[in-house]
DNA sequence: TTCGCCAATGGAACGACGTTCGATGCATCG
DNA sequence: CGATGCATCGAACGTCGTTCCATTGGCGAA
């Protein structure tokens, strides 16, 4: 085996740190575990980041780039959204929305729902994604593009400003959440137990302090964990449709 | 100085925990300064909670429940929400809704901002509600309430469900993306001076690549670290009204 | 009152982590 | 061939959450 000048590289271990988070999750990743799954040392991984805070916030900028390059693609093929989600068509347009509008808020809707899509495998992005500013590369672009489908709108610039960070802030804010209601789901070895057994705990609570509760405790078998964040996301869109109209 | 019994008190470590939160964040709050703060010693502290996880968990709890405290303290007022945002009433309800939902969506924007009131005094809150799943009482009575409210807007079971969840959610989600810009800004000494630093950066970017960015540059002085989360919340609540009118 | 139990405490140590330091290898160039 | 500097890695440092264990002191039972 011929060693090279370099035995190491970013992209090498931006995989690796990938494979690893999705194993064990952000906080139990340690850089030893990484570098000795890179069969390296661990001084070695500082001279590609300044700490483990950075590397993380390479890796995550790495996974939103491949999602704002899987929208791309998708408004190429004119696929309105991931396939991952042909069960959530978006809502039809209002009579009262101009097209232009419509156009620019489908755009903001694949391209959330693709950086949605990577949540959902890297379990650890989105809270990664919180942690870390806008200062990197991709993350402005997103921005950038979740802004450009904001000007044909008809918002004056302050609206359309507040529009941008209040999508840019969902995607990641509710993906933080729906991620560890994943964790703690799979966390327990028998999934469908743990389920039943959180159902049956919410149920020993009295009926009379938490009707509500006991209401809908039949209607958990109809969700899943990305209907939460997409109803949220339509929710957000139809207000902003709904800004458009006066 | 009489040593009673018990020189300990679950309230005094709350009391003590939330303070040193409140200075240093989460992350860099530890359970040795806190047993300093207390003038007692590490070991006592798992007397009253199993860990650091716990004991967060139970601070994260008493400040729900002062949320919710303040939030029933505002309806009996008949207050339509906390005197720190008055600037920001809320939107005016569309003929088209049935009294009922109009006044459900009124208490759950209450309630929220109840919430997010103690969001922005304690900046870790948000993010560490996120951890904690909705096993805590208050955490459940939370979730409850605005359930509640939803119950006469004429939705389905499912619908009600998700919705619920979609606004539970939305707090912790939204409200950790803030508080995070939050401590950033607090992190420089000067915060002004950090501020236009950050939008000098952006200007430095490409005018052709970044068109909206560059458009909106001047919008920042209209917005605090308030509005994009009312504005969200009032977006996802007009996606809800307007749900209830089909 | 006295004795013994046990809730409650805290000093010390353990193991694991992120990070730093210094020495070493090795390709490249004069 | 020797010097330069990029790249690597073993070892150590400091700090953290956590655990162990001896000790304390109030309180009920005899």
């Amino acid at each position: 085996m011929a060693r090279t000048r370099t035995s190491l590289s970013l992209e090498q271990i931006i995989e690796a740190a990938i494979t690893t988070l999705d194993a064990v999750g952000a906080e139990k990743m340690t850089l030893r575990g990484l570098a000795a799954q890179l069969d390296s040392g661990v001084a070695s991984l500082y001279w590609y980041a300044a700490g483990k805070d950075q590397l993380m916030a390479i890796v995550s900028d790495e996974l939103l780039g491949r999602a704002l390059d899987e929208a791309e693609a998708l408004e190429r093929a004119d696929q309105p959204h991931p396939k991952q989600f042909e069960n959530y068509p978006p809502p039809e347009p209002d009579g009262r929305t101009s097209t232009g509008t419509a156009e620019g808020l489908l755009q903001i809707r694949r391209l959330v729902l693709c950086l949605f899509v990577q949540m959902l495998e890297h379990r650890w992005l989105a809270s990664q994604l919180i942690k870390a500013g806008p200062d990197e590369q991709n993350s402005l672009t997103y921005w950038e593009l979740v802004g450009q489908a904001l000007q044909n709108s008809g918002l004056d610039l302050t609206r359309q400003l507040q529009a941008s960070m209040v999508v840019s802030t969902y995607a990641s804010g509710m993906g933080a959440e729906v991620s560890q209601r994943a964790i703690e789901r799979e966390a327990a070895e028998d999934a469908e137990a743990q389920q039943t057994a959180q159902i049956d705990h919410w149920a020993s609570f009295s009926e009379e302090d938490f009707p509500f509760v006991h209401s809908v405790l039949g209607e958990f078998e109809n969700l899943d964990e990305a209907s939460d964040f997409i109803m949220g996301l339509d929710l957000v869109l139809s207000g902003l449709e709904r800004l458009t109209w006066d």
